[in-house]
DNA sequence: ATAAGGATGACCT
DNA sequence: GGTCATCCTTATA
């Protein structure tokens, strides 16, 4: 795996990817600790990359605002397999959203990707949504269809992707970032058990939704 | 075959 | 801060 450069930092990352022990516990607890961990997609011979500072946590069978409440069906049966894959899927028929799958097989739990900094290949991905040259950085993947659209992420390409897989064209890295602090609060669009903290930001960060 | 709803974003004021 | 575009997945007939 080649090196890859911030372009904001100028620091190179570290590119080992996590391992799937890291997606086995509870949602809540995968979703805090990928806060600052980086989200790569294989362009070519470089990266779209981005670090991540918005997840979700979306829980199995006891959870009446995941996709897995109803149970497994063709659409959400990624969520029942092994951690560390990509569930991909559409919203509104305009947006693709993307979640990592957690917990041991059979067990339903995942996190959504829901915004990120953008690290490497950060004119392509301006360039991937529509967005003129000079565009503000924090405009880029700031929303979980927003970031899907700068890495070229869709569901007929990447559903079910390994995400801890150094060959994959799509993977989540380690890194050394020092983080910030993270924040919680309710979920971001949903109506059914709205008021539970499952939303996990780093705190004062530009690139998090609704802001 | 058809209907209903949904973990959003862009653009307007 | 509000409106609306737009279509995939699922449930039911």
């Amino acid at each position: 795996m080649p090196r890859l450069l911030d372009e904001i930092s100028g620091k190179y990352l570290e590119c080992r990817v996590l391992p799937r022990a890291f997606f086995l516990p509870q949602p809540e607890i995968v979703a805090r600790a990928l806060l600052g961990r980086i989200l790569a997609r294989r362009n070519g011979d470089g990266w779209l990359a981005g670090r991540i500072v918005e997840t979700e946590a979306y829980l199995g069978a006891e959870d009446p605002a995941a996709h897995a409440f109803a149970g497994k069906t063709q659409r959400n049966a990624v969520l029942f397999g092994p951690p560390g894959h990509a569930y991909i899927y559409s919203i509104y028929g305009l947006h693709h959203c993307l979640n990592v799958s957690c917990q041991p097989n059979s067990i339903a739990g995942c996190v959504l990707i829901r915004a990120l900094e953008p690290v490497a290949g950060i004119a392509i991905q301006r360039e991937n949504r529509g967005l003129p040259p000079d565009a503000a950085v924090t405009r880029i993947a700031s929303g979980p269809g927003k970031l899907c659209i700068a890495l070229g992420v869709t569901r007929t390409r990447d559903n079910g992707i390994d995400l801890t897989a150094a060959n994959s064209s799509l993977c989540l890295l380690e890194d050394e970032y020092l983080r910030g602090e993270v924040a919680s609060g309710p979920r971001v669009g949903i109506t059914k058990a709205a008021h539970l903290p499952l939303r996990f930001f780093l705190a004062g960060n530009a690139c998090v939704s609704r802001r």
